[in-house]
DNA sequence: GTGCAGGTCAGCT
DNA sequence: AGCTGACCTGCA
């Protein structure tokens, strides 16, 4: 994809496969907001502004190379979408959001994020995240997202007065389970192996796991199935309840390109609902 | 007041 | 293994 690196910003030349209300809207990040016309976004302890100009996209920050390696600019999403666009069944999603991309999103912080959004909703789900991040903003730059030493240091109360209800005990746990780097290594495991290491976290079933492996993991190979997949899929497919039934099928039928048909097919279905 | 939101868990057969 | 009900809480 055509885009150029400068010391205080990224320019993104191509709008087809770059758009930021997409990669921002479609279900797979919680830490950003809109501002007037502008899209903010704030992973880990970074920043950045994103600006529309008639030819391009400016993504101002002071890290560039990390919003480079965090959008996946490197990703060339036309050969993607190219691959997926002979399936009938995403050719108005693919119209719809031509400019989603998955982000490479820091895994920690993916896990607390995914458990939190457990049978809840986007507005409650950012609410609690960032009363974490107030919780910490002295001691970090801007308003960042929490190590796991931070949070270690405080009791399941604390994950309540945050807003998290009776997630609070599941994150309480996993804390307590898992550290940053015990993650990465993760990396190195296929991914069913990983899908069942995840499983056994507190607060994450076979959705949450599979979140983690798409938008942490960047692991292509999922379908996370929710309630908007599965309102999609027994609106198109001969109608299953059982969820795992319905991962399997789709993943059949996308193979590797599954977690990002899923990406299309989840902003597509959502925006009938949406406002 | 009622119902829902990107599900998970414990307890049952 | 597979199914069922309970579950915090802010917001419409």
């Amino acid at each position: 994809m055509l885009y150029k690196k400068f010391d205080d910003k990224i320019e993104v030349y191509d709008k087809s496969q770059f758009n930021p209300e997409h990669i921002l809207e479609c279900g797979q990040v919680f830490c950003f907001d809109k501002q007037e016309e502008n899209y903010v976004v704030f992973p880990e302890d970074k920043f950045a502004k994103i600006v529309e100009k008639e030819n391009c996209y400016q993504i101002l920050t002071e890290t560039p190379d990390y919003f480079e390696n965090y959008f996946d600019l490197k990703t060339d999403y036309s050969k993607i979408k190219n691959s997926l666009s002979s399936i009938e069944i995403l050719k108005k999603p693919l119209e719809f959001g031509y400019g989603i991309r998955i982000l490479k999103q820091n895994l920690f912080e993916t896990l607390i994020s995914f458990i939190i959004s457990a049978n809840n909703n986007i507005k409650r789900i950012k609410l609690i995240l960032n009363n974490l991040r107030k919780a910490f903003e002295n001691e970090n730059k801007r308003k960042s997202f929490p190590t796991r030493a931070q949070l270690l240091s405080k009791d399941e109360e604390f994950f309540k007065q945050a807003g998290c209800g009776y997630r609070a005990s599941y994150l309480y746990k996993v804390l307590r389970q898992i550290d940053e780097q015990t993650l990465e290594n993760y990396q190195s495991l296929d991914t069913k192996s990983l899908r069942e290491k995840l499983i056994e976290l507190a607060g994450v079933g076979p959705k949450v796991a599979d979140c983690v492996l798409l938008f942490g993991f960047g692991r292509g190979d999922v379908f996370p199935v929710d309630t908007w997949i599965k309102q999609m899929y027994n609106q198109f497919y001969q109608p299953l309840e059982n969820r795992e039934q319905i991962r399997n099928n789709l993943i059949n039928q996308f193979g590797v390109l599954s977690g990002y048909a899923q990406q299309y097919l989840f902003y597509y279905q959502r925006s009938f609902i949406k406002k």
